[in-house]
RNA sequence: AGCGGGGUAGGGUAGCCAGGACAUCCCGUCGGGCUCAUAACCCGGAGACCGGUCGUUCAAAUCGACCCCCCGCUACCA
């Protein structure tokens, strides 16, 4: 009988940075306990994954390392295809988008999608902008409504009152970037026609029951919601290039051509084990179960643009499962820097063995919901699950043994309880494991191995080989072969998802061979009685996370400087943000939300505290160079000031060292900041009472402070380098939130 | 604000779709045991009105309605 086949298709990872823990816990290690499982099973595996290396971010991010798109695609696919392989994750073949087979197979499908008429060219006006010389996306354009008068509507549709326009609808456009008239040019694009397979999605979608229900519910309220043909070109220059005439400077959209990726790379496979249609196996035998890895964000694709090529395409298997995972959040440590080691791969690797990674990594999964990933966990668990009770029993029975036999000693008649025992606690096990990694659950997999390490701790106290040593050593050995087949199952058992470590273990065990493809069976091996035990090594270290603990460390990421306002004007295209004109030092322009709340006049002259170190952003089309900090408190908004003489420029240290790094708003946002009375010379008030050094602040006035984290009874109060403390620009409640 | 996911002992989790008897497991904590082992292991205790309210039911953590809070994506968040 032919041995079964399973085809794993990966998420790719975009090539734009290194990967981090969440691809791990999220897309890459769960294929990979599957695959090694299927593979000991004895099954036939294809499992593939590349590099996503086109579309808009990577040629932003070559902007600003100075780089051409293809160098900085090449160095991230080479990056995390090494931190793949130093994690053990075992590909067929994992490749990348811009290689002349990828863009051979997705043309290949381009066309004969527009052979089968799901393709269509259609010709649309765009705007295009002489000025910026580019088209524009419909964000970028904004106009009056026709309809209701709003003022500064999007080009698609009204914000106001909702109505959808059509290209050349609104009336005024205006390119949000520099401001002038954008022109309508006619283009082309090719439009792929989800709407042909709307019945065929909806019964693959009923049909597919066995999907776990969010990715269930997810595609099941994007084909309510309505399929909408889709353009799959667009104009650019890095990516897929259309192959067809007259298309200089078009290329195919990332989100139809990377998920070709999965046929590409499995004809790339087939080319290299020298069987060019190998590939066939796995795609053309409606036998083979394809299963799919990805993170939520990547659902849609998967079940419905991936399907519809497919079944537009013909003849190829569709996605059998697609076990999608919620995401690794790592809340608490976006300022890991000061915290712990950094997140991405690479580097973690430099600290950690990749099995105590992939050990919390699946102890931790998001299979259910997001998960939250912190240093302190993973120290917790690695020392106390991991090290504790599987490692330490590993060594107990393997030193124990080892010093008093140096070989796996036999089993003597008398035992055949304490036999059975082991014997239903191993067959219990293996089920267990089997049938959770069958269903893609790995926690639970892994929990069930845990378990029997723990039934073997529980046994080798029962059975107290220590005493039996000095009454009746041959029942002692006896017992002791029973604790090396429980360790021998869990070494089989664990490969999955410890192979490296696993791996050490069967060595100890006295026995040759690598633990791989077919050896599932090894779970219930006889041992090797009297082949002689290597010294044992314990096989699992415990770890120490460094912690920089001063408190407000993180802090130390915030450049504020004192600002002086010099102008003040109205946002041309919003209702809430004015623009302003500010001194730090240096003139910088900041948009800030403040207009229901200052007057132009009121903020003239004020002097403010600024965030310099956030990322610029074009708020509705002007820039943002920072961020006044303001509080608020209910309705009321003010801004900080300082309480003294302060020149703008002036650095608010708050007594840290500042280090330079440009923050996301995101990891701004992070930070705690309130504003509180001062009580005396270590209290505060934040609402609740805290401990600070206030010492060199005006008693009952009112300052901002740092927390290092919500509810903190510890705050730092906010201070330039002059020691002139922050305060409000008027009154509010102790509490106030700062943003 | 819209869409999606979630709120279970001090922390982290399972159970929820297919409703039932003392609500799972890990860490921490308290008490005990053991001494082979990486101060590891084993046993026992304490600790949860299963976010709130109302409803369906003989029976609800589990089903339904409404509300509150958290997170992700989206947005005139700066």
């Amino acid at each position: 009988m032919e041995r079964p086949k399973v085809f794993i298709g990966v998420a790719w990872p975009y090539a734009n940075s290194a990967i981090h823990l969440g691809h791990v816990a999220g897309s890459l290690l769960p294929p990979d306990i599957f695959s090694r499982y299927h593979r000991m099973r004895g099954h036939q595996v294809l499992m593939v994954s590349g590099s996503d290396q086109h579309g808009t971010p990577v040629t932003v991010r070559a902007e600003k390392d100075n780089q051409t798109p293809e160098q900085v695609a090449e160095r991230y696919h080479l990056i995390n295809k090494k931190a793949i392989e130093d994690l053990g994750i075992e590909f067929s073949m994992f490749t990348k988008t811009h290689t002349p087979n990828h863009v051979s197979v997705v043309h290949d499908v381009f066309l004969r999608l527009m052979e089968k008429g799901h393709l269509e060219q259609r010709q649309t006006l765009q705007y295009y902008c002489p000025k910026c010389v580019k088209f524009l996306p419909d964000r970028y354009v904004e106009g009056k409504c026709s309809k209701c008068g709003n003022e500064s509507s999007r080009s698609d549709q009204c914000d106001k009152c909702g109505t959808t326009f059509e290209v050349g609808e609104i009336s005024d456009p205006v390119c949000i970037t520099c401001h002038s008239r954008p022109e309508m040019k006619e283009t082309e694009h090719y439009f792929f026609k989800l709407t042909d397979f709307d019945e065929p999605l909806l019964h693959y979608v009923q049909g597919s029951e066995h999907w776990r229900s969010n990715v269930q519910l997810f595609t099941q309220n994007w084909l309510e919601s309505g399929l909408k043909d889709r353009p799959i070109t667009r104009d650019m220059s890095w990516g897929v290039p259309v192959p067809l005439p007259n298309t200089e400077g078009k290329v195919i959209y990332v989100w139809f051509e990377a998920v070709i990726g999965y046929l590409s790379a499995s004809k790339e496979w087939a080319q290299s084990i020298g069987r060019p249609d190998a590939w066939k196996d796995y795609w053309m035998d409606p036998e083979v179960k394809s299963y799919y890895f990805l993170g939520k964000d990547n659902i849609p694709f998967h079940t419905i643009i991936w399907p519809s090529i497919l079944m537009g395409y013909g003849g190829l298997n569709l996605p059998y499962d697609v076990p999608a995972n919620e995401f690794l959040t790592f809340k608490g440590e976006k300022l890991s820097k000061s915290k712990g080691p950094s997140i991405d791969i690479p580097s973690i690797l430099d600290l950690f063995e990749a099995d105590l990674v992939r050990y919390y990594l699946t102890v931790n999964m998001p299979e259910g919901k997001d998960a939250d990933f912190s240093w302190e966990d993973f120290e917790t668990k690695v020392n106390n699950e991991l090290v504790a009770t599987l490692g330490n029993y590993f060594h107990r029975v393997l030193s124990f043994t080892h010093k008093n036999f140096h070989e796996v000693p036999s089993l003597p008649e008398g035992i055949e309880a304490e036999e059975g025992q082991v014997r239903d606690a191993i067959a219990q096990a293996l089920v267990e494991v089997e049938t959770y990694i069958s269903a893609c659950q790995f926690k639970k997999g892994l929990k069930a191995i845990m378990d029997l390490a723990q039934f073997g701790n529980r046994f080798f106290d029962a059975v107290k080989p220590w005493s039996l040593l000095k009454t009746d050593r041959a029942k002692c050995g006896g017992v002791l072969n029973l604790n090396l087949r429980i360790v021998q199952a869990l070494a089989v058992l664990g490969h999955p998802f410890m192979p490296f470590s696993s791996q050490r273990l069967w060595g100890f065990l006295g026995n040759d061979g690598t633990i791989g493809e077919g050896s599932w069976d090894w779970v219930t091996k006889d041992l090797n009685v009297g082949s002689p035990l290597p010294e044992p090594k314990p096989l699992f270290k415990k770890v120490e996370i460094d912690r920089e603990e001063s408190l407000f460390a993180a802090y130390e990421a915030l450049d504020l400087r004192v600002g002086l306002v010099e102008e003040v004007c109205d946002h041309p295209n919003a209702d809430k943000l004015m623009v302003l004109k500010v001194d730090i030092g240096r003139p910088i322009q900041l948009v800030a939300g403040l207009k229901n709340y200052y007057t132009k006049e009121q903020l003239t002259g004020k002097k403010v505290v600024v965030i310099t170190n956030l990322q610029p952003a074009k708020l509705r089309g002007v820039e943002s160079q920072g961020m006044v900090l303001a509080a608020e408190s209910g309705d009321l908004v003010k801004v900080l000031t300082p309480s003294g003489p302060a020149e703008p420029g002036d650095r608010v240290t708050s007594g840290l060292s500042p280090i330079s790094k440009v923050l996301t708003f995101q990891e701004f946002q992070a930070f705690i900041l309130r504003v509180g009375t001062v009580l005396n010379d270590q209290e505060a008030d934040l609402g609740h009472v805290i401990k600070a050094d206030t010492s060199s602040l005006t008693k009952g006035t009112q300052a901002a402070f740092f927390l290092p984290k919500e509810g903190a009874e510890t705050a730092l109060p906010l201070f330039t380098e002059k020691k002139v403390s922050i305060g409000v620009d008027g009154e509010l409640d102790n509490g106030a939130k700062v943003r």
